[in-house]
DNA sequence: TGGCAGGGTCATA
DNA sequence: TATGACCCTGCC
């Protein structure tokens, strides 16, 4: 634990305010010198722009190759991307705004828990409940001199009922966090099948479980699985549909596939970003 | 200080 | 298919 070890990387289309603050992630923070230290998968990481390159602390090579390059989806082109989706007026503004947003594969419970628990929430307080619910279950990891802690795994929080998460202060939500930790834990969701399902049955798949709806769904196949045709439709994206396509509320999930194809879930993050940020 | 909105979902009708 | 209710907190 020196943070000795590094790894540098040249990527041009990452920037970690864009990437980490565009909402798709909670365990994050900006350390005052515009980089981020977070905690993923078990470990502790910080992670700084240096022009062109991207610089990982606290990463063995070994790390970077089985964790952080699909992470941090590496060995996806985003120029490639963008070219693509720049046959948008609006959404060329939008991806100039926020050039350097990625989007992350995070870990599948990770991103369920997370994404249920912001139903209906403002972020200070998902964050808030995301780090109670890890500093209570999750383990314990020091960096920097710092404790930091791991988000749980499913599998060591055995017995765990909605009334043990009233500490969580996570409302309504609690039994929904509770159930889909059952569900984790008698396999009625797996990983790998969900990875090899169509879309819309992997969606369908997720709404099985309480407290999971389409929204929530979408989040999870975009920022757990890399689904870049889920276009997650929450408040800010219907105004982004509404107040530039047009479009009313029950027909903005429809007009983003329509409009982005297997692209909607990264366009929906450009927008989703730069609307939210107030320059829309 | 009060009142409302907040990255939706569920239960009813 | 369309309305409310919903835990609790941040913010104005």
């Amino acid at each position: 634990m020196n943070g000795i070890q590094q790894i540098e990387i040249t990527e041009k289309h990452f920037y970690p305010l864009h990437t980490f603050e565009c909402g798709q992630c909670f365990r994050w923070r900006e350390e005052g010198d515009k980089s981020y230290t977070g905690v993923a998968y078990g470990r502790v990481i910080n992670a700084r722009k240096n022009g062109d390159k991207l610089i990982i602390n606290n990463a063995p090579a070994a790390d970077y190759e089985n964790i952080w390059k699909r992470y941090f989806d590496i060995e996806r082109d985003y120029g490639k991307i963008k070219t693509a989706l720049s046959f948008d007026k609006t959404l060329r503004t939008a991806m100039d705004y926020g050039w350097g947003i990625r989007i992350l594969r995070q870990e599948f419970f990770e991103c369920l828990i997370s994404f249920i628990i912001s139903a209906n929430n403002n972020i200070p307080r998902i964050q808030g409940i995301i780090e109670r619910f890890s500093q209570k279950y999750g383990e314990k990891i020091v960096y920097n001199g710092k404790r930091y802690h791991a988000f749980p795994d499913p599998f060591r929080l055995e017995g765990i009922e909605e009334g043990d998460l009233a500490f969580l202060k996570a409302g309504y939500r609690a039994k929904y966090i509770a159930n889909a930790v059952k569900s984790f834990q008698k396999g009625e969701i797996i990983e790998e099948e969900i990875e090899s399902m169509p879309l819309s049955l992997a969606r369908k798949t997720l709404c099985g479980v309480s407290g999971v709806g389409p929204k929530v769904a979408d989040c999870v196949l975009l920022f757990s699985f890399g689904r870049l045709g889920a276009f997650p439709v929450d408040v800010w994206v219907k105004r982004a549909m509404r107040d530039i396509y047009g479009l009313e509320e029950k027909k903005a999930a429809e007009g983003g596939a329509k409009l982005f194809g297997d692209l909607s879930g990264i366009a929906q993050q450009y927008l989703f970003y730069w609307k939210r940020e107030g320059e829309a």
